[in-house]
RNA sequence: GGGAUCGUAGCUCAACUGGACAGAGCGACGGUUUCCUAAACCGUAGGUUCCGGGUUCGAUUCCCGGCGGUCCCA
């Protein structure tokens, strides 16, 4: 039985006729208080107009008589402290190993979940900014589909829009014919460049021309049609090549385009449903009442917003695959435009859980990212920069062969650029900076995995190997002393974490448990002998070890970083 | 002008949704390798949690009012 069931118990066993739904337990905030607190007689005096040490008391006369404690008492103000028996301990641990992906809950099992994120631009090339998106999206479908959930993962391209007539137009006139035979994504970039400085021009003949090509694009005209598919191909193509390199992988690459024709049709029905009203030539929803502006879901121009096209691409997920929830991974610029469309849906009838992940907008020497801040640091020269000093690292610590050395460095450096982000709280702001996103000690990507393959290399001296040694053998033995006692309780805290992390969409709870964890490791590893010492302690400690390394390799993997087995 | 969001050690960030003495990393200072991987470990210094009120047994957390940064809308 859980703890705060059995503390529950003890409430309701000492005062009769209350309500104790709002009682837990909680790990203790330091070791010294015991194992686990319980804070809630505090609240419960409060509510019946009593002493709370009495109340306390009451429920640690009724805990202390229940095997599972060894201790229980009343301190301070009212808080029980709770120190476990050691067998409880043993057989929680036994638990936990046996279990099946570290005992991550199966609560999403039957249920299916739409998340929506990285998200870039066709026809431009991937950059630092884009680093938060794709890793913290990547990271809560990971965590998502520990759970149990039917995760379907869906890149929202800005695959549709003015800048394709600039493109065409810059196509045909601005690339020489080996660019375009050798299409690629930075020559696209420039032909757009190109293209959209000539559009500035006085007198405004590009810019027309420009629009021509768009008009014929969106009227189906078949040679722009086919070039428009060829970008977005190439864009595409060379994204994946990033989302190879990051451990991430979408199911649906469903750009704006896809949505193209379903606005006139979301556009009528808000009309019908009264929501969209006529304002200077625009449509707009009216939502001043809520607080929340006015959204135009049609300009007077003609053209669509996003607030449209999100619409029409609720309703198309809604109807393809019924989920339960739909999250989306932006940044924060965005929130008002979420809530406006979040709360249009609903009134539409939608019933599908929406959820707005906002994070905070990464910036570089306190500027916006972007071309023309003239700061953008392409992606691709991010990761190689970071594989380049991790690989630098590696050679000087031991002789390998290249190959080795490179896949080594590929995994550390990249798994130092994901944990440096998803070791942050989404919604704080974030300014890149080249040493910080590449930190390789400290609370970093290659601490936690260092700390593995330091624990694999024990576990593969001591002859461990998967189901060689049962874990039925139990923990007792290396739950004397603090440090080895203090990883135990660490490391039971894992399933949970993973729930909190998930229901908050933070995974920067579970990074940073598991950066605590690993400390917890380090610091037993470095005082206690473990293959030195005798049995039974040796065997006790042994398995201890193999459980943190598979909680560690469990959690790593949420987060998309990569467990080598020796470094 | 309206709204969102953030403000915590020199720097970068935590703090389990209101709990005990606010914790880590980096940086600084000092210590630990004939010993299971030193990308590590152990210790020292560093705080009026932006300011002022309020709610209560108890506030970094919740409420009100300022100040400052960032962003969105007009």
């Amino acid at each position: 039985m859980e703890l705060s069931e059995i503390v529950k118990h003890a409430f309701e066993d000492a005062f009769p006729g209350e309500d104790f739904s709002f009682v837990r337990v909680v790990p203790a905030t330091d070791h010294k208080f015991g194992d686990y607190q319980c804070n809630d007689a505090l609240k419960l005096a409060k509510r019946l107009g009593r002493n709370p040490r009495e109340v306390g008391g009451a429920v640690a006369e009724r805990l202390v008589k229940c095997a599972v404690f060894e201790k229980a008492e009343v301190a301070g103000p009212g808080f029980l402290n709770l120190t476990v028996a050691s067998d409880w301990l043993d057989s929680c641990l036994i638990g936990l190993a046996s279990k099946p992906s570290c005992g991550i809950p199966q609560v999403g099992i039957g249920k299916r979940i739409v998340i929506d994120y990285s998200s870039p631009n066709a026809a431009k090339q991937m950059h630092i900014g884009h680093i938060r998106s794709t890793v913290i999206g990547c990271a809560i479908d990971r965590i998502f589909r520990s759970l149990g959930y039917e995760v379907i993962a869906d890149n929202h391209l800005g695959d549709w829009g003015t800048q394709f007539g600039i493109l065409i137009k810059g196509y045909r006139e601005c690339l020489t014919d080996e660019e375009r035979k050798n299409l690629t994504v930075a020559n696209l970039e420039k032909c757009y460049v190109l293209s959209a400085a000539k559009a500035k021009d006085e007198d405004g003949l590009w810019k027309d021309a420009c629009r021509v090509e768009l008009v014929k694009l969106q009227q189906g005209d078949s040679e722009n049609l086919a070039l428009w598919r060829r970008f977005i191909d190439i864009s595409i193509g060379e994204f994946e090549r990033m989302y190879r390199r990051l451990g991430v992988k979408f199911d649906t690459y469903r750009g704006e385009s896809y949505y193209n024709k379903m606005m006139p049709g979301v556009v009528d029905k808000l009309v019908t449903a009264g929501l969209a009203v006529e304002s200077e030539g625009a449509l707009v929803v009216n939502l001043e009442e809520e607080k929340l502006g006015v959204a135009i879901v049609r300009k007077s121009d003609g053209g669509y917003n996003y607030t449209t096209s999100d619409l029409a691409c609720v309703a198309s997920r809604v109807a393809e695959y019924a989920p339960d929830r739909i999250i989306y991974v932006t940044d924060d610029r965005q929130q008002l435009h979420f809530k406006q469309f979040f709360y249009i849906a609903a009134k539409m009838g939608c019933t599908t859980k929406l959820v707005h992940v906002p994070f905070g907008l990464m910036s570089y020497q306190g500027r916006a990212i972007s071309t023309r801040e003239g700061n953008l640091i392409r992606l691709e020269d991010l990761l190689n920069e970071a594989v380049r000093r991790a690989g630098e690292i590696v050679k000087m610590r031991a002789d390998m062969d290249d190959a080795l050395v490179e896949r080594l460095a590929e995994q550390i450096g990249i798994g130092a650029v994901k944990y440096a982000d998803l070791s942050h709280d989404p919604a704080t702001a974030i300014d890149f900076n080249w040493d910080k996103a590449l930190a390789l000690e400290g609370n970093s990507g290659p601490y936690l995995q260092y700390a593995y393959a330091r624990v694999r290399s024990l576990l593969s001296k001591a002859g461990w190997q998967q189901g060689n040694v049962t874990v039925a053998d139990g923990f007792a033995a290396a739950l004397a002393e603090p440090a080895e006692k203090s990883l135990a309780l660490q490391l039971l805290k894992f399933p949970g974490t993973v729930v909190r992390s998930a229901e908050l969409y933070k995974p920067s709870i579970l990074a940073d448990y598991l950066f605590q964890t690993a400390q917890y490791y380090s610091s037993f590893y470095q005082n206690l002998p473990i293959l030195r010492s005798d049995e039974p302690v040796r065997g006790a400690r042994i398995r201890l070890c193999s459980l943190f390394g598979e909680v560690l390799k469990t959690g790593l993997a949420l987060l998309g970083i990569e467990t080598p087995e020796h470094i």
